[in-house]
DNA sequence: TCTATTAATTAGAATGATTATCACCTAAAA
DNA sequence: TTTTAGGTGATAATCATTCTAATTAATAGA
């Protein structure tokens, strides 16, 4: 944890923006629940536990600031709610995400599935892919069952 | 075009809807802007030539309804605004697009390159894919051009 | 250390997209 | 014709997000 928020500090400092309490507050938030889709709402009402006295307007910001570091992914279910995740540690790109339209679960997959897509993107359309977003949406392992029994 | 009208009345009747005279001119609308990526502000803004007594609610109403039915695709670039596109003739999923992060054009990709990643997807993680987003960001042809020149 | 300047913060107002409500309307069924 | 079930338009309400103004903290230079 220490050592994150560490490599954290430095990359704002490599831009000159500072971890203030309130940034840091944020990220120790988004560490402890990096398993999790939280929106900047949850983020808030998490953060405020230990920093009762910050706006949620800090918490967008320092929220769009992670994202434009790369540091979080700002990702959309649909939902019409923004809702922010933690990079991996050494990951180049966005994780991809199946969600089950029954439960609503959101499971994240880590390997990159597309290499070969974004070559053939690159040869077939000219594109220069920078970074790719890709949602799954189905049935998962749980609900299948469930459907099965019933 | 008339055919493709034909076509969703059937769609709409298939589940009791009515196709009224507001869904045909939202319907006309979204067939005149097939390549665009309409919200629901220039939807209603380009019916309301046509049919000037329309109100906003409608449209939306419409537009959900014509998603539901899988008519329309509503997609989400992460802009604060949904957008609505006619689903091609016999496509089953949502094609695939590529954002440029340069000058803002959408270009679209038909051809569905995800068939073994979802198969992957289904035999490693066990969910069964019902639909997929897709999205690339990177630099359009038009703006590799430029970056090279300047 | 003191001071000027700049960056960051907060609370709350403002905005913009979307959804809900409600009174009215229409078309077709009974 | 009366009934019934959707539809519709205007407008209000809601919800996420951004902006604003005033305040405070941090920093660099004298």
């Amino acid at each position: 944890m220490e050592q994150r928020i560490e490599k954290i500090k430095k990359q704002l400092h490599s831009q000159s923006y500072k971890l203030t309490p309130q940034r840091e507050a944020t990220v120790r938030v988004l560490l402890e629940h990096e398993e999790d889709h939280l929106s900047a709402e949850d983020v808030y009402l998490l953060v405020k536990e230990k920093a009762p006295e910050i706006g949620l307007a800090t918490v967008y910001r320092t929220l769009e600031l992670l994202s434009e570091l790369k540091i979080v992914d700002k990702i959309n279910f649909g939902d019409g709610v923004s809702r922010y995740d933690l990079r991996k540690e050494g990951a180049e790109h966005f994780h991809h995400h199946l969600v089950c339209v029954e439960c609503g679960a959101v499971e994240e997959i880590e390997e990159d599935l597309l290499i070969d897509v974004e070559k053939q993107v690159e040869s077939d359309w000219g594109f220069q892919v920078k970074d790719h977003r890709l949602t799954f949406h189905g049935i998962c392992k749980k609900c299948q069952v469930v459907t099965v029994k019933s």
